[in-house]
DNA sequence: ACCTGAACACCGTTCAAGT
DNA sequence: ACCTGAACACCGTTCAAGT
């Protein structure tokens, strides 16, 4: 079931129809919505081992006494994960997450970003606004930057995550 | 037939559904699809008045003097007008646009910035390597950052434009 | 020439009927 | 208890039939 699920979304296809996962997965449709209530948890269900990985990373890179390699740690994973798993981008991106275990996983992964965070600011190593649900969301920004209408490569990939990088430094003087 | 369109997209519904918006219109479905062959061209048609607008401003942006000036014009007029017009933000974002004028209006839309760009870098007011349409995707990712899975508000739109602009200043000293 | 809307193929979701 | 799949309400798209 998650296997026919995951089949489609590797194939690049994260329309999910219920109906069709169903027939692929040899099972009828009720017994679909008696696992998953909707397609957003089924997509939160496919994208939990990402996430689980995410939230691994994330607390490796807050533990790193290098505060700025922590960071940009943080920031590179949160990216990556969402290219490697599109349906990891799809729960990141959609805010209100439904299943207990993906809000645990959301709540963990800004608990920790708010962690790094309050290091960060305290070394002056970023500027004093950024939130970690800001982080949340420009990561998704950026993913869907290089992502959405075509891809853009990997080079503009690089670009656009620099580009993040610098423009949350502390201003020079301002 | 587009002002009941408009309607629907004014109420924040993007989906468009051609049935509905012909009967809505009190016209026939066919007459739908003999005026516009898909949604995308109806997208197209209705966010042709914010996008002419955009150019407008796009060109005085990069007719300014002040080329710093000029830049944040160019990049807030971009952000803003998707914001005020979700069709537009689609249009943008997909990349293939499909109706020859809609196509004329992002060729011009590009060109411009690329004039801007040249006069920027000469400057030394902007990271060497950045292209117009990495501008149109980043705009496009604030976009989706500031308001994909509930809206951040205004206070967090400032912020990932801060950033933006901050991340495409060339380096202090790399 | 232009328009209509029935018709087909789909998809989400529910729920009576089966085991 | 668990599962099935027909059934309903939808939506995109086409095209024969009407004016």
């Amino acid at each position: 079931m998650l296997a026919a699920a995951r089949a489609r979304v590797d194939a690049g296809d994260l329309e999910l129809p219920m109906n069709a996962v169903a027939k692929e997965a040899g099972v009828g449709v009720g017994t679909m919505y008696r696992h998953f209530a909707s397609r957003q948890e089924l997509l939160e269900a496919l994208a939990a081992e990402s996430f689980r990985d995410l939230v691994r990373e994330a607390r490796d890179a807050a533990a790193n006494p290098d505060i700025a390699a922590g960071l940009t740690g943080l920031i590179r994973a949160t990216l990556r994960r969402q290219l490697t798993d599109p349906a990891l981008a799809w729960v990141l991106a959609s805010g209100d997450v439904e299943h207990a275990d993906s809000r645990g996983l959301l709540a963990e992964l800004l608990a920790t970003a708010q962690h790094l965070l309050a290091r960060a600011r305290a070394e002056g190593a970023i500027r004093a606004d950024v939130t970690p649900d800001d982080l949340r969301r420009l990561t998704c920004g950026i993913r869907y930057a290089a992502t959405s209408g075509g891809d853009a490569g990997p080079a503009a990939l690089d670009r656009y995550l620099s580009i993040l990088m610098r423009g949350i430094q502390p201003g020079a003087g301002a």
